[in-house]
Order: structure tokens, then C-alpha cells, then sequence
DNA sequence: AAATCACTCATACTAAAGTATGAAATTACC
DNA sequence: GGTAATTTCATACTTTAGTATGAGTGATTT
């Protein structure tokens, strides 16, 4: 909130000074009239990437960069993390046991580690869980 | 890709016109420069919201409005694509037999036709298949 | 050296998920 | 009114998932 209402201030500022300078340099006439619409466009086109970004962010959980620190917290280990995120691909327990090249019976084991950490029933459970804490990639 | 090419170019071409159309303004000096800069400013922001928003769309599949002709195609029924979201919520068959007011043989049978339709072997994989298609919501 | 932790694996069990088949009721459509 | 698709349900079965328990190994810490 804080930071939207600096941010936009920032730009008014910015807007601002912009159409104080292109007007000053139309009156010295030092400067070229493209160069000066060219330089706002940019920087128009620029805040307006800005914003997009900054609404979506707001609007859903996107650019979804993975919460380490909620894994931590979690107490999820390597293995238990790397189970997680082959069952959120569709995988059954025999495949990811393939995958990476252990038994079956270890991958259970993870499984279950895992789900009592998550603190879900089911592998699904744990997918929708996991989204929500955004420990894995969507 | 074509899409991509086609609205790059029309970009460009609105991009020159608006060019053209400023310093034609100046010459006759019948449009004050504000007006101008101003015009430009808003053009430019919004192609700057459209651009990120298709650059966005193309890395992840983001804005997820959900593709109900996707669902017309793989010829999922209402009952079946209901089950889906359910199974995508991380319910069991019981929970979502409970919350459908239906038996739980009556999930068995949707699962299992759901899961021919997409062509998955689990339900994890049903989930992963159906975000793929955009067909359920993130 | 002893303790702790993560990883590994196995066995045995219970619970859920998924398949196959058949069938009745409902809805929708021509 | 008949036909097709959907929805519903059941029974029997196979497969996968998940739990519980115990135990061995290696790395790290105290």
C-alpha cells in the first residue's frame, strides 16, 4: 500500500519534470522535437510494464518465485521437496522411485514425511497446499 | 507466433502515424504541445500494459481465463469437469461424492471417464493436463 | 565417541483410487 | 415418442497410495 502510494507519486514527479523539460528545451530550441517525444514514449511505455506487473502482482499470486524460506519453515528436506514437486507433475510414487533412482518404498516413506508436514491427507492435498504456500512452481 | 508478428507491426505503423501526426501539429501550430506529449504519454502506456501483459501470457499462463471450447473438445461433461475442480481442490473421492450429493461410486465412474478424456493415467497427472489446457483455474 | 539427522530400504498392513461391467433414471433433442 | 447422451448407482476386482514399524548407512554436530 505504502509502496504503491510512493511509487505513484514517483511517477507524477517524473511526468511532471518531463513536461517541464520538453517545453524548456522547445523554447531554448537546443533540442530536437523527436528526441524529446521519443524519450517520453519510452519512458511511458516503460511505466506502463510497471504498473501491469505491479496490478497483476496484486490481483493474483503471479511471477510465482518459489518461497524458500516457507520450505524451511516447513521442514521439508531435499527429498522430501524434489517428491513433492515429481507428484505435482503427475507422477505415481513407482515413477519418481525411477526417476531418481531409489526404491519405491523410499519414495512412500518421503510421501508420507512429507504429507504430515504439509499437513494433508492426500497428494492432491498436498499439490493445492503446496500452491498456496507457493513452494512450488506453477 | 503470427499474432505476435501482426500486432508488433501494427505497433510500429501506429508508432510512425502518431510520429507524423505530432510534428505535422507543430508545423501548422494548431495543437498546443501538451496535448500532444500527453496523447503520445497515453498511447505509449498503453502499449507498454499490452506488451507486458502478451510477454507474460506467452512465458506462463498467466490472466487464466479458463478455455471452455478445450473443454467442449475433449468432450468432458458438466458432471465430469465439476469432479475435475473438485480433484484439482485436493478432495478425495468420499469429499467430493459428499459434496455433489451423489455416491461415491457415481465419483468413480466420472473419475474414470474424466481420466480416458484427458488421456491420464492418475489424478495428479488429470490436474497437471488440465492446467496445461487452461481448462481449470490456477 | 556419541548423538542427531537425512536418506535409504523392507515388510506388512489399511485405505483409497481406478477399472470393468451392467443397468436404471433423467434429460435433451429430433 | 423414440433415440442418444448424461447421470446415477452397484458389485467385484486390481492397482496405487499411504501408514506403521524397524533398521542400516553416511554425514554432521556436540
Amino acid at each position: 500500500m505504502r509502496k504503491t502510494i510512493f511509487i505513484f507519486g514517483a511517477l507524477v514527479v517524473a511526468l511532471l519534470t518531463l513536461f517541464q523539460l520538453s517545453t524548456y528545451s522547445l523554447v531554448s530550441g537546443n533540442t530536437s522535437i523527436e528526441f524529446i517525444i521519443a524519450g517520453i514514449a519510452i519512458v511511458f511505455f516503460i511505466i506502463g510494464v510497471i504498473i501491469n506487473k505491479k496490478v497483476l502482482h496484486k490481483y493474483k499470486g503471479i511471477t510465482k518465485e518459489i518461497d524458500h524460506k516457507k520450505i524451511e519453515t516447513l521442514g521439508l528436506s531435499k527429498r522430501e521437496y524434489e517428491v513433492l514437486c515429481e507428484i505435482a507433475l503427475g507422477l505415481s510414487n513407482k515413477e519418481i522411485a525411477q526417476k531418481l533412482f531409489v526404491s519405491e518404498s523410499t519414495i512412500k516413506t518421503h510421501v508420507s514425511n512429507m504429507l504430515v508436514k504439509l499437513d494433508a491427507k492426500r497428494r492432491t492435498q498436498a499439490i493445492q497446499i503446496a500452491k498456496e504456500f507457493q513452494i512450488i512452481p506453477l
